[in-house]
DNA sequence: TGAAAAGTAAACTAGTTAGTGTAAAAATAC
DNA sequence: GTATTTTTACACTAACTAGTTTACTTTTCA
């Protein structure tokens, strides 16, 4: 059951790996390829190897980014449980992924490169912003059993999610604040769950 | 009273527009010396007469930037008009501002810039964010007029900024969505006063 | 064991970069 | 009108860049 790691897979993730740590550290364009090499402690030939150029090797790596960018969440709609407990669940959730540290570096070093890139978005990014998340499906399915009043679900997930952002997304990523506290966090949950059930409670 | 005009302050000037242009074409790091006296229509050496070296004219833009990214409003808290109409009047200011077009350029050339420079930051500039708005100033009076629940003002403020910027400043940031339309910055001014007021209005 | 595949170091190309030195030309100041 | 400041073009350094070539060693795998 367990795969062949041959020796050729691992240099090609030590270069990743390297590379990766090269960007978090001084930022895709003042990365060299030489830099690289060295970071993952592999020739530079090898480098050249396993990606074409140093473009193919940076938009592999951003687009690996954006994929690991999709919150995975089984949390469901409980017709006998309380909305307040549900929703907090769901917000704790998108807020532990929000939190994550090395998320967020992963994540600056793709609006690094993104930024002034924006062809990389158009075609195969906006896929990953499109997709319905947990948070979408659990607003629609309470609106529908009319225990939230009739809203647009795609305008309701947007609000919440951007004062979970706001606080615990947009700050750290641009090094205004530091990462949330399990307290802050906690906070920040009950905040938004009292204000937004407060309007949009049926 | 019209302040004379040198030919050295134009050149300076000159040397500005044109790495702020370059700048916002290609970002910071992908912008040379040369390219900046070029699209200057300025020798090299007057550049490097202006600035000593490139870190200074980049810090000088940024620091410059960020300075511009201060809200000015004069709109007041009045205790004879509806909480409603006073909001609205105050987030459309702060809609309009974030929805401009050309600082929303300059801001993306910051934000590059800031991502892997985080030392710009902490000293000089904590202070752009940390000083009070028009908006919490309102949200205070309206406090202590008894017309707001008793919160903390920069709370109810981060929540409302968020909420903004959260539509009409990320996504847009990160070329995902277009400018704002006038119909949907009116939309998003209804939204967030009726969200905001039915959980805060006392 | 032995051939094929993959990795290595190092030199190399050709272009770019930040920053300097210089001497002439142009604008400014008085 | 002369002295001073500023701008200019241009050549230059020294370092760095993406990517290649070569000659050699190590690993893989049948």
């Amino acid at each position: 059951m367990t795969v062949k790691v041959t020796r050729s897979m691992l240099k090609r993730q030590a270069i990743i790996d390297g590379a990766l740590s090269a960007f978090q550290q001084y930022g895709v364009s003042d990365t060299s390829m030489d830099k690289i090499a060295q970071t993952a402690q592999v020739s530079k030939r090898t480098v050249y190897n396993h990606f074409e150029s140093k473009e193919q090797l940076v938009t592999h790596i951003i687009k690996e980014i954006w994929r690991q960018n999709i919150l995975t969440c089984d949390i469901e709609y409980q017709a006998d449980m309380a909305l307040d407990v549900q929703l907090a669940a769901l917000l704790k959730n998108e807020l532990d992924f929000l939190s994550n540290q090395n998320l967020q570096e992963l994540i600056r070093v793709a609006i690094g490169y993104c930024l002034f890139n924006p062809d990389i978005f158009t075609a195969e990014m906006s896929e990953f912003f499109e997709q319905e998340t947990a948070l979408v499906r659990w607003i629609k399915q309470a609106v529908s059993a009319g225990r939230l009043r009739q809203v647009e679900p795609q305008k309701a997930h947007a609000q919440l999610i951007s004062l979970l952002k706001g606080q615990a997304f947009w700050p750290q990523i641009l090094h205004q604040q530091p990462v949330l506290t399990n307290a802050q966090i906690e906070e920040l949950t009950e905040d938004t769950v009292a204000f937004f059930l407060a309007y949009y409670q049926a």
